[in-house]
DNA sequence: TAAGTACTGGTTTTT
DNA sequence: CCAGTACTTA
């Protein structure tokens, strides 16, 4: 059979396989998509399943789009197939229900900014210090408690009630969760965690899908935190009730992940690596297959990244290896700063594509995205075609927030935050004061913000702002009475006309807002081609679409040009020719992983996953100083760099002097400008508090570096304590309880 | 209410 | 360095 052929025997297995659960180990580039892709026309083609039985979740909609691609490749269009993220899935499945949730089908999506803001508004109007309670922070904890499945009620009762920061926080969930339940609204989180809390209270709805889908399929499966993990066991849990036409009682639908825990980047998201290593346990009848044979990069780039990810400690043993020659040499650079640095990686791009390389075949990638300015600067004034996948959005800047605004108090007019922020945009007269005015008629009365505008006169305003009040709601009230009938792009046309918008930036003397306006009609003109591509799809369709966007999706392989991303964009990705950049302490480990607990062997992961992007050439460069928010910083080489043995790297750039070291340790005294700032030197390691650890013989702890060990002996108490522990791998050492990095088993 | 100025703090990764 | 904000003034 053809769907066979050129497999090797663990992928053939893999496609053939016929179980309740499977889980491929698939280590990078070892043609993990091709097993997916196969397997499912494998099903398809002998007649197992249909494609609306089959639910494959992918990590980004590029992905998906590529999955689907190669199975229409395969065996034709596979129509009716669930290919989707988390995410998207989630969505159409509580548009359907949203009613049981007390939505309509048309909620709204909040993004992280909208979480934000309207967090932002309730620790204010809650009274609280805006310094002390930070909106991220508060969204944080949120989140956390969201990807673990925790309602507000379940986190009050899990804190502390004596603590009044734990009461805060269990405050605002409250009032956070309550405020978005009245603006029609679900966020990130709410998409997974409410789907399974409906399949847990609707278990009829739940029979649904696990009747209907058959065959469960979900890749990145080291990436999935609690939340995801649920809903994949709500899926594949048996029926509760027989079908209510045939009488039957179906059996579990079948489940097959795809994972790599040496790729698992995303903990500080939830992601527990758990997931997949306890698969074996979680699903019964589970198989495993292990695939190490990697069709993508040279060995010396393998050899590469098999040393790095050797010095993670608790990972099970696995070893790529290809057919494939050593190919060239892994290049180190070195860079005085950040601006030779960028010169070295244009120069190169420039030579490998004067030798036929195509700019879309190299890729620059970093840690942060703060490392883009530079290379793009240089990229910019040597003509090089690029595009920086990511970092600042295309929909984060005001005027398409501003545009997309209108379109999601049209799409649902119960999202009063929507409609505050463009209460006054164009300036309508109507300030902060009115504006609260309106909030309290709305809170008085329980109405929605949109209901109160409609009520105004009653606040005894002057006329102009009566006036302009009335005719701002007059304004969404014809829109919205198109909103059934007329095509997205005329509603959005229609939007930026009427309200005044575009003619307000059109007649503006800012020399920015002329950008603004081409902005809005590239916008537009996105949104007929979304018309386009989905001819039914409806306003609110297309508003959670952009805001599911992930930034993988933004890749364009034919556009011709040099992509620049972060290492967490690129995963998944492949590139003939790959930079690393930024490869110093600080950046690459980032020095917020000092402190984290397990943080470095997540850098180190990361690291892993960029090198192996590459398939024929690597480049690793660093800067021995790099200007980062306006301060210059002598760096230190990646500790990472020397876990790669010497002779696979091709060492150049700056020389470093013998005494430079001296140089480089020396911390810099800033004293000019308005106010000390303060000066952090990438050669000073945060060392860990653990204020509170108190170790006893025998205890088990766990080492960021030196892996698992057990205290052996003790000295002192308290701050002072110190243990001796001793490691399996590196054998006894004595170590200062409270700074070390180390955790209790 | 709007616009302009001075100051503060933050600086990881993202669906 | 930059964005967001608090404060001042027309």
């Amino acid at each position: 059979m053809e769907l066979l052929e050129g497999l090797n025997p663990q992928q053939r297995a893999a496609v053939e396989f016929r179980g309740p659960a499977l889980l491929i180990v698939a280590g990078a580039g070892s043609g993990k998509t091709r097993v997916l892709t196969h397997r499912i026309a494998h099903l398809l083609a002998n007649r197992e399943a249909w494609p609306s039985q089959i639910l494959a979740i992918t990590f980004t909609n590029k992905a998906a789009n590529e999955m689907r691609e190669r199975i229409r490749h395969l065996v034709g269009d596979p129509e009716g197939m669930w290919i989707r993220t988390f995410h998207s899935a989630c969505l159409q499945i509580l548009r359907r229900e949203a009613e049981r949730l007390g939505h309509n089908s048309n909620f709204t999506v909040y993004d992280t900014g909208d979480t934000r803001a309207l967090l932002k508004r309730l620790i204010r109007s809650g009274g609280y210090d805006i310094d002390k309670l930070k909106p991220q922070a508060v969204a944080a904890v949120i989140s956390k408690a969201k990807n673990e499945l925790q309602t507000a009620d379940d986190f009050e009762g899990n804190q502390d009630s004596k603590n009044p920061k734990a009461t805060a926080y269990a405050e605002l969930f409250r009032a956070y969760e309550s405020e978005k339940s009245r603006n029609n609204a679900f966020d990130f989180d709410d998409l997974i965690a409410e789907t399974v809390h409906l399949f847990r209270a609707f278990p009829e709805v739940a029979d649904q899908y696990r009747r209907k889908f058959r065959h469960i399929l979900v890749d990145e499966y080291q990436d999935t935190n609690h939340a995801q993990y649920a809903l994949i066991r709500e899926f594949t849990k048996p029926v509760t009730t027989p079908d209510p036409k045939t009488g039957e009682m179906v059996n579990p639908a079948s489940l097959t992940v795809v994972g790599d825990s040496d790729q698992s980047i995303y903990a500080f998201r939830g992601a527990d690596i758990r997931n997949i290593s306890e698969f074996g346990k979680d699903f019964t009848g589970a198989e495993t297959i292990l695939l190490e044979q990697n069709y993508r990069s040279t060995q010396n780039i393998l050899s590469a990244a098999n040393a790095v990810i050797s010095k993670n400690f608790d990972r099970p043993e696995k070893n790529l290896w290809t057919e494939s020659g050593s190919g060239e040499k892994i290049i180190q650079f070195t860079a005085v700063d950040e601006r030779h640095e960028a010169g070295f990686i244009v120069d190169q791009i420039t030579e490998h594509h004067a030798n036929g390389v195509n700019y879309s075949e190299m890729a620059i990638l970093y840690r942060t995205n703060a490392l883009t300015p530079s290379i793009e600067a240089e990229l910019k004034s040597q003509r090089v075609p690029y595009a920086v996948i990511g970092g600042l959005k295309f929909y984060e800047r005001k005027e398409i927030k501003d545009a997309l605004a209108y379109l999601t108090a049209i799409s649902n007019p119960r999202n009063d935050e929507a409609i505050r922020r463009i209460l006054n945009e164009p300036g309508r007269g109507i300030g902060e004061k009115t504006e609260l005015k309106i909030a309290e008629l709305a809170r008085k009365n329980n109405l929605s913000f949109r209901d109160a505008l409609a009520n105004s006169s009653e606040l005894g305003l002057g006329p102009k702002l009566t006036e302009a009040i009335k005719s701002f709601s007059d304004l969404l009230d014809s829109i919205e009475a198109q909103v059934e009938t007329a095509k997205i792009s005329d509603i959005l046309i229609e939007v930026l006309v009427r309200s005044g918008y575009r003619y307000q930036l059109e007649m503006s003397r800012d020399p920015q807002d002329e950008a603004r306006v081409e902005n809005l009609d590239a916008l537009v003109g996105q949104v007929v081609e979304y018309q386009l591509r989905n001819t039914d799809a409806k306003l609110a369709d297309y508003l959670a679409e952009i805001t599911l966007a992930a930034a993988a999706d933004e890749i364009d392989d034919g556009s011709g040009q040099v992509s620049l991303m972060t290492l967490h964009t690129a995963k998944g990705l492949e590139y003939p020719v790959v930079f690393i950049a930024g490869l110093e302490q600080g950046t690459l480990p980032h020095m917020r992983s000092f402190e984290e607990v397990g943080g470095l062997a997540e850098e180190r992961r990361l690291f892993y996953v960029g090198i192996t992007r590459a398939m024929k050439v690597l480049y690793l460069t660093l800067a021995l100083q790099r200007t980062l928010f306006g301060q210059m910083n002598s760096t230190m080489p990646s500790n990472f760099l020397m876990d790669i043995p010497a002779d696979l790297m091709d060492q150049r750039g700056a020389e470093r002097q013998s005494n430079n070291e001296v140089k480089r340790y020396q911390p810099r005294s800033i004293t000019d400008g308005p106010r000390e700032k303060k000066v952090w030197n990438n050669s000073i390691t945060t060392v860990r508090n653990n204020e509170g650890l108190v170790l006893a013989v025998g205890d088990r702890v766990k080492h960021d570096d030196f892996g698992a060990g057990v205290v052996v002996a003790t000295t002192g108490e308290g701050a002072r304590q110190t243990a001796e522990i001793r490691f399996e791998s590196v054998g006894t050492k004595r170590l200062m309880v409270r700074v070390a990095p180390i955790e209790r088993l």
